[in-house]
DNA sequence: CGGTTTGTTGAGCCCTATCAAGGTAGGTGG
DNA sequence: CCACCTACCTTGATAGGGCTCAACAAACCG
């Protein structure tokens, strides 16, 4: 993990800047940092302007609220693979969350300039970033409307079947990608709440719970208990 | 309200659009459609592809999503000289919301291809758009705040802060942009919750309430009772 | 193996939804 | 102009889902 990194490599990897030349990949790749954190540091706080956006090379990063009272919402886990802090950097405003390890990572960070000066060259990498930008808006539409008209069970359903990607049928295991406490905050619920769930869940059979690895017995049936119209999908 | 529109004009007044040139912008005008809706009317469903996205010259149109059961939870509140849609033309998938107009409104439809070539053509027009979408998630990932770590007083203090601008002191009057039930479900309430939040305020003196019409009495104070701070700003 | 973080379990409560009536206002037709 | 109608809003009673508080168990780590 300490051997350094090949930048425009890595860059060519990512989702949003696969279709680049490599002259364009390099000239987004000068001035890029690699920043490596430990778990639990904090990269930047709220309010924080940010000169660039990240590419998460490996580990995972947390961005969350926090209210005066230490509360903290933890609005998304970002992966490796991912980026973040780009909304930040068109805004040209403070930061409306924090940012924070959740295990040792590896961080690129990309230059504003760089970031400007390839979309003024390349309109295709434009319309790639504004269909990336409108992928995240809608996923948070998709998060209110969880919290809007969801209980935690579905919530949690919801969130593992996001997890699981898509297959039809069959056994699914899975590992959470954080602790449940995160999970938790992730999902609008406190973890005792989540605690509850996953056992309300496993007693009912639909799935197995073993710390952090949980398998999906019966994908169609869980199905079922996600969907809007089963009233309250708790065992009395 | 039947002339005809204007569509060259109109859109350099738009925000997003104010500094193109006018060569572009009758370029963007080109195949845009005017389209008129009752008060009621749906504009599309969700799940709905669109070719083009919105900009709402007149009227106001709400953004919302649907379960099953009929349960409806409004998203956002589209008023003249704002827009909608844009994030769904560059993902090019079907729209996660529902639009209807909340009263009689006129509706500007820009083409996708209108949109895409002006992306081409001019850096500084996609730029904005990045920053546009990035001003709007912002405002979702502020919503997910507000539902997550606020209780129903907060948050209708928080919407009435946001309608009243930014103002330092004095009395201040404002209208609802929609009916209580729609204004309800923006902010994640029943409409008998609402009533009796408003009453709640209305009791300890912050505001006054008379039909859609609200007056802040004192702004300084009800700011305390928004704030995160006050354990539970429910009176006695 | 102690200490610390993480997760579980239980009891109680509070906020907000739900259900059920009543009240008001604005528009329409007689 | 009034009576009616239909949304819209209010008010009350009730209940429930998830949070809080508190204690305990387990897992992780040095």
């Amino acid at each position: 993990m300490d051997k350094p990194v090949d930048i425009p490599r890595t860059l060519s990897n990512l989702p949003l800047f696969q279709q680049l030349h490599d002259s364009e990949i390099a000239h987004l790749a000068t001035d890029a940092r690699e920043i490596r954190l430990d778990k639990g540091q904090i990269l930047f706080q709220k309010g924080a302007i940010l000169d660039g956006f990240y590419v998460v090379v490996c580990g995972a990063i947390k961005l969350a609220f926090s209210s005066p009272q230490g509360n903290e919402k933890v609005v998304s886990i970002v992966e490796s693979g991912q980026s973040f802090g780009e909304a930040v950097v068109f805004m040209e405003r403070p930061s409306p969350v924090l940012s924070q390890a959740l295990e040792d990572s590896l961080l690129l960070l990309i230059a504003k300039q760089r970031l400007f000066t390839a979309i003024d060259h390349d309109s295709a990498f434009a319309r790639r970033m504004l269909a990336g930008l409108s992928i995240r808006l809608h996923g948070l539409i998709e998060d209110v409307e969880h919290y809007s008209l969801r209980s935690a069970t579905q919530r949690l359903i919801g969130f593992l079947l996001q997890l699981a990607g898509a297959p039809e049928s069959g056994l699914i295991e899975l590992a959470l990608p954080a602790s449940k406490q995160v999970i938790a905050s992730r999902l609008n619920l406190t973890p005792e709440t989540l605690s509850r769930v996953l056992h309300s869940l496993s007693d009912s059979g639909l799935i197995t719970v073993k710390g952090r690895h949980i398998t999906i017995t019966d994908i169609g049936n869980i199905r079922q208990h996600g969907d809007t119209n089963s009233p309250c999908a708790k065992d009395h």
